[in-house]
RNA sequence: GCCCCCAUCGUCUAGUGGCCUAGGACACCUCCCUUUCACGGAGGCGGCAGGGAUUCGAAUUCCCUUGGGGGUACCA
């Protein structure tokens, strides 16, 4: 198949925030359509027009593009298949359900929600499997006439024909299903909208979609939406149904797992960046056996075949891992901007851009998160410090006040704004201190200025804390 | 219940009959580096769910069992 004809979507529903399994759906779509020089579409299935809402529609939109999934063609930017939001193509799916009806593969359906309950009751109590007797297949002419007196509103089914329907999946191979367990489906409500099996189809197939990949919870819709192709008559797309994403206790993901939209770890502080590359190693690997890769390099190295049949399991320790990397390996004037809005508590207007980069970039190394960067610099800003037992016993050592009595006095003739004679410096304060190690002399140091046992490059607070800070500092201590 | 899918270290996975005394990554442990935390480097711990069958040979093929997941709607 020529490369140009591939096209392929994501079609999330808006009736929540979107789902990092949509999100990683429509990350292996996005590979899959940049690899090969296709177009990967984005469509809103909001049929259910009671479940669905606007803010979510943003939000996804907003998830999408912060994970730099740009798509071709949606609903924002159109395209030449359009609409791409269902809930514009109302009269569409009816003229397609005309389709079906006339030419005997939909009929109309009057049983009442009352009458469905009881045959499936009695199914369940005879220990059948339920399907839809099929009893308005075949309803006179005057039956139609009774129930239309009686006020009932039709649903329109899909009449299942019985036999073995098989079909390739590219990474299942095949699959197999037996229609006689399905039933013969509704595919346009009461209401006059269209179900999901019977949209996506309309859609999929006004939209040329060639390939479609999405979860393997929509495995068994399959057969029935192949069903539907054929009686339409259109081309059947390949189908790439992938492994889900499942929480740490083995069962789908969701709320009461923690966070599930790809916005809240946004908001934590994952960079979106990270949290892609994160999520394209769950249920695939690249060939080289490099995990780290940005989007770009995710496009060349992503194929289909090396997707996986099997669910993987959503855990934070990797996730982690591979933020922080992001974190370290990010151009420092990047990572100061996106810091920014961790720090709102904080007078940023104190130091200049410069100053405040290099203090992102002398904490940044532990950081898992964007977020924790509010802790690890708060000694830059706070002057009053609240000191935990661990440092006041460190500070109340007589060695520890001759350090800093003597680092007050030291600091006097430094030249604050050389980082390298800075360092050579501390050298030399250490080596006028002694018998005490450099650690006996740089933890009390550290201890007294930053209120901590751990943080910056000692050079870089002393650098951006300055003189007057520094000795205020260790007054403030020795007074104590 | 019925249908479908899945099954390699704790987790993500490599592996498509011999290259596997099963490789990598995360996590964990040890050591090194070191003015702290970290980063980085070097090691270590740890797995083919069980049982049959095919084969000279099985993590790899087939069957059964078990386990897990998904579906079973006028939700998507």
């Amino acid at each position: 198949m020529s490369s140009e004809s591939i096209r392929v979507r994501i079609a999330p529903s808006p009736s929540g925030f979107l789902h990092v399994g949509t999100a990683r759906t429509a990350l292996f779509n996005y590979l899959f359509a940049k690899k090969h020089n296709g177009k990967f579409i984005l469509r809103i299935e909001d049929t259910d027009l009671e479940r669905s809402n606007e803010i979510y529609t943003q939000n996804i939109y907003d998830s999408l593009k912060a994970m730099g999934l740009n798509w071709d063609e949606g609903p924002d930017v159109g395209g030449p298949y359009g609409p791409y939001r269902q809930s514009e193509c109302f009269d569409e799916y009816k003229s397609y359900a005309e389709r079906l009806l006339s030419s005997g593969h939909a009929y109309y359906c009057y049983c009442t929600q009352e009458e469905l309950d009881a045959e499936k009751e009695s199914a369940i109590a005879e220990k059948r499997a339920y399907v839809y007797s099929g009893r308005c297949k075949h309803n006179s002419a005057e039956a139609i006439d009774q129930f239309k007196a009686e006020g009932r509103i039709p649903t329109i089914r899909f009449s299942v024909p019985s036999r073995i329907m098989k079909f390739k999946d590219i990474v299942r191979n095949e699959v197999e299903f037996d229609t006689n367990l399905l039933g013969d489906f509704v595919i346009m409500k009461s209401n006059g909208t269209p179900t999901y099996n019977f949209a996506v189809v309309v859609d999929d197939s006004k939209m040329k979609i060639s390939h479609v990949v999405r979860g393997e919870d929509h495995i068994s819709n399959t057969p029935r939406q192949l069903l539907i192709y054929e009686a339409l008559g259109e081309p059947i797309p390949q189908f790439a149904h992938v492994g889900m994403i499942l929480a740490p206790d083995r069962t789908k993901l969701s709320k009461r797992h923690g966070a599930t939209a790809v916005s809240e770890f946004i908001e934590q502080g994952y960079l979106p960046e990270a949290f892609v590359n994160f999520l394209s190693l769950l249920g695939w690997s690249p060939a080289d056996g490099e995990e780290v890769k940005p989007l770009n390099e995710l496009v060349e190295a992503f194929s289909l075949e090396r997707v996986s049949s099997s669910p993987a399991i959503f855990e934070f320790d990797k996730l982690n891992w591979m933020n922080g990397i992001y974190i370290r390996n990010f151009p420092i004037s990047d990572i100061t901007e996106r810091c920014k809005k961790y720090l709102n508590d904080y007078d940023l207007s104190q130091y200049t851009d410069k100053q405040l980069e290099s203090i992102i970039a002398a904490v940044r190394e532990p950081l898992v998160k964007l977020s924790e960067v509010t802790d690890a610099v708060s000694y830059f800003f706070e002057e009053k410090m609240e000191l935990a037992e661990e440092i006041k016993e460190i500070l109340s050592t007589d060695e520890a006040k001759t350090v800093l009595s003597a680092f007050s006095k030291f600091c006097e003739s430094l030249n604050y704004e050389d980082m390298d004679e800075l360092h050579d410096k501390l050298a030399e304060f250490r080596k006028s201190i002694t018998g005490l190690k450099p650690k006996q002399i740089m933890m009390p140091l550290r201890a007294g200025l930053t209120g901590r046992t751990k943080g910056a490059d000692m050079g870089v607070v002393i650098s951006v804390l300055g003189k007057d800070r520094i000795q205020k500092r260790i007054a403030r201590i020795l007074e104590a």
